[in-house]
DNA sequence: GTTTTGTATTCTGCATGCAAAATGAGCTCT
DNA sequence: AGAGCTCATTTTGCATGCAGAATACAAAAC
């Protein structure tokens, strides 16, 4: 038992995650709003199965936090209020400054080119204007700097609350000031990624994440500043 | 309706939740050990449910990180490896930090007394060399910290994570050196906590999960230490 | 016109049933 | 004796059924 065992593990996926996998989706994009009843009926039809595996994938969905289970009364998709939107950027903050301080010194050079290539790509549609453009790029180089860290329990746990913060994107609506500053704080973390400078890339991510939840908090003009960091 | 609607919101708890909570506690406090097989039909006998409940605190638990589930072939307590372990550690590092600044500020005097009071509780069972007493306190006076941050998300994520790392507590066998300087670094926590000195205690901090962390490594002499923080 | 009460319907929570997969025991063959 | 095969048993994955809770709606009372 040693070479042709397992070409390909053809162990069928489980119908819950599948489930839960289509539903997130659907929550992290967008298109199911926070409030949103998920009716069990509704969905099982829509996807093709029964509800038990249905039901466990509103579990898994429960406690990643997309999804508010009402006892007796179902599950919605769950509000994204204000307070735990900053306490969320806060956290994330924390660990982004972690897994710029990891990336540092585990990514290999073709990681730090390829977060660049995505830099100037986000630099791009941030010329043109093109906001969208601009967040996915964004969000692709956050992503990336998280996982090249090496830390795979940073990765995860930064990918979920980040699943959580995604959808309020368009809440914050991003003065052309803070864009602007934005993307000159980017142009700083790549030159210090670039550096391996561990202290500077800590610091600007640290600052970087800080000054997001600060538009966001300001965009939302909720008075919840002085529990963040 | 005012005044008399619901003295004790008298919704009954789901069985999953039940079933999730109780398993929970048998896998963090080592009742479980890492590979357990978890039999659902004798599981539900125990508990004394069927096995869609039983099976939807698995899907739980599963998030959590705290089993493992092999399609077709059903849950199994997860391993703590090493690896995981530290990344786990160093994750927890991050977030304590962050836990430190905010209960720098955010803190009340009495919730700080009490951090003190358990504080004392740990030293005394340390001069004793009560080290299961020691490691109880110990436990009760970092989730306070993080618990007083008032960052509900960073509180729970932070509880998740050391569920995960609790049950190796008796791997890392603890030298008289080690405990006496972990014991010395509570102090000065605790003196710059009092003094709401935020960078200092977040330094503090952030060294003491090091230092667990480096403890831990040596103790499983893996050859990790590398990607760690 | 508004609130309350009664009732029908819908929905959730959980138990159970059934088919497919996995495990294990015994058997055969080398 | 050990490796491989067959078949019975166990166990999982999923669908469905049923009871109770929640909701909606309409009629009655104020």
């Amino acid at each position: 038992m040693s070479s042709l065992q397992e070409p390909t593990p053809i162990v069928r996926r489980p119908l819950h995650e599948e489930a839960a996998d289509r539903i997130r989706d659907l929550i992290v994009q967008g298109q199911l709003a926070p409030g949103t009843r998920l009716n069990e009926r509704l969905l099982t039809a829509q996807f093709g199965l029964s509800r038990t595996p249905l039901r466990e994938a509103f579990k898994v969905l429960a406690t990643e936090g997309l999804v508010e289970l009402l006892p007796n009364r179902g599950a919605i998709v769950s509000q994204i209020d204000t307070v735990r939107l900053a306490e969320t950027l806060a956290v994330m903050g924390a660990l982004e400054a972690l897994a710029g301080e990891l990336a540092c010194r585990n990514a290999t050079d073709a990681q730090l080119n390829e977060i660049r290539a995505l830099h100037y790509e986000m630099r791009a549609h941030h010329a043109r204007g093109d906001l969208a453009g601009y967040f996915k790029f964004n969000q692709a180089i956050h992503l990336k700097i998280v996982k090249y860290s090496g830390n795979a329990v940073l990765n995860t746990t930064y990918r979920q609350m980040n699943g959580y913060v995604r959808r309020a994107r368009y809440m914050a609506n991003l003065s052309r000031e803070r864009w602007d500053a934005a993307v000159r704080e980017h142009d700083e973390i790549l030159a210090a990624l670039g550096a391996r400078d561990v202290k500077r890339v800590k610091a600007l991510l640290s600052d970087h994440l800080a000054h997001k939840l600060a538009s966001v908090l300001a965009e939302l003009g909720r008075p919840v500043a002085e529990q963040a960091a």
